[in-house]
DNA sequence: TTGTTTTCAGGAAAAATTCCCATCAATAAA
DNA sequence: TTTATTGATGGGAATTTTTCCTGAAAACAA
């Protein structure tokens, strides 16, 4: 018997888990929690194999909160439910220690089938994020030379062309000419991307 | 007996829905679809007294939809459950014919007491939407008309202008012409500061 | 030394953006 | 009803930005 409990500020989703893994025999959801503390308090208390965890959750993420429960109980698994395909997310939950992560919107069967394989530790991804993880293998960035990072970090911020070139005392031509190559070798297309980009690994913000 | 319909692109979700209402004597869900589409076949041929839908959804998202059905069946009556507070949509909600707006982390008593309230078409709008409606009236992107704010929405989530035009249908010259005038109006210069707004104001994620 | 790679930048073409203006439709005012 | 007025749309043309290609100079390696 698989011991679970449910993580997500959404009683709607909760309820709607609980509903959909209810005939399972081998799964038993023994707590349900709004927020990553409460859970953790639980933990502490009590017996549980497996944590269905929501992403993006008010107060500690579902990332920070991942992070703490496999630093006190490595041996809980961590299943991330997450309601946006995002690889860049995908490979930060990995980092934090989940075993699995999958989408909101995959069917009953892929959350069942989800929970058994995360409860035996097997790594499990989202179909569609699979595919994306590939692009993205290590950081991204580590494709990008000094001054493709150093410039790419000065547009997210919001600066211009003109001034980056001024700035590290460039052409403009050269900067331009960086910025499509950044483009180019991260697979981009718009400067909201690059905003993205650079923000998902830590340029910004 | 308020026959209701839930149309939702997260099996997770409509089945937590379901679950709450199922020992609700007075209400009576009849079915439940993934995109509006075949929700709207559905209410073509069968007798619905209020629709439960989700904001955000693939193909045509639940304002276009909640157009759609208001349009052919006007007694009809929408509640929107959206994952995110933003009164800006709210607000789009409200005049796309919709009678409520709430949120999916209020709780299931919210649910049952909006479903009550909507099907008799009062309007119902959460407690924390309620209070930032009041403070969209002086919100910069006030500033912006419909189309400019769909487009800006469109632009912040990494959309190209192309694509946008293509999506709503205009030309690409008018789509640039907008993208010009929200630079204008909001005083911004870069792309990058259109995706700040846009965040900052709750248009994404 | 000689070849190779990296950094930088210009030319030319393509694409995107801006600015200005015309059209059409809906609306308000006379 | 007729006439302004306003708002949405999109074209033309100039300008700016971006891309692609190329080459020079510097740094580095063999």
């Amino acid at each position: 018997m698989i011991k679970i409990i449910l993580v997500d500020d959404h009683d709607i989703v909760r309820a709607g888990i609980k509903r959909l893994l209810e005939n399972q025999f081998n799964i038993d959801v023994i707590g349900d929690f709004g927020k990553g503390e409460t859970a953790y308090q639980f933990i502490r208390d009590n017996d549980v194999d497996l944590v269905v965890m929501d992403l993006s959750m008010p107060g500690k993420g579902g990332i920070e909160s991942t992070r703490q429960i496999k630093k006190q109980f490595p041996k809980i698994n961590i299943l991330i439910l997450s309601m946006h395909d995002n690889p860049t997310m995908a490979k930060k939950v990995l980092d934090a220690g989940a075993t699995g992560y999958i989408l909101k919107n995959d069917i009953a069967d892929d959350l069942i089938n989800a929970i058994n394989k995360v409860s035996n530790s097997e790594v499990v991804f989202s179909r569609t994020i699979e595919k994306s993880l590939k692009t993205i293998s290590d950081s991204i960035l580590s494709k990008l030379n000094d001054k493709e990072l150093e410039i790419l970090t000065s547009l997210a911020k919001g600066n211009d062309l003109k001034n980056i070139a001024d700035d590290i005392n460039i052409s403009y031509k050269t900067a331009a000419n960086y910025q499509t190559s950044i483009k180019q070798k991260l697979e981009l297309k718009t400067s909201v991307d690059l905003y993205r980009v650079a923000k998902d690994n830590g340029l910004v913000q």
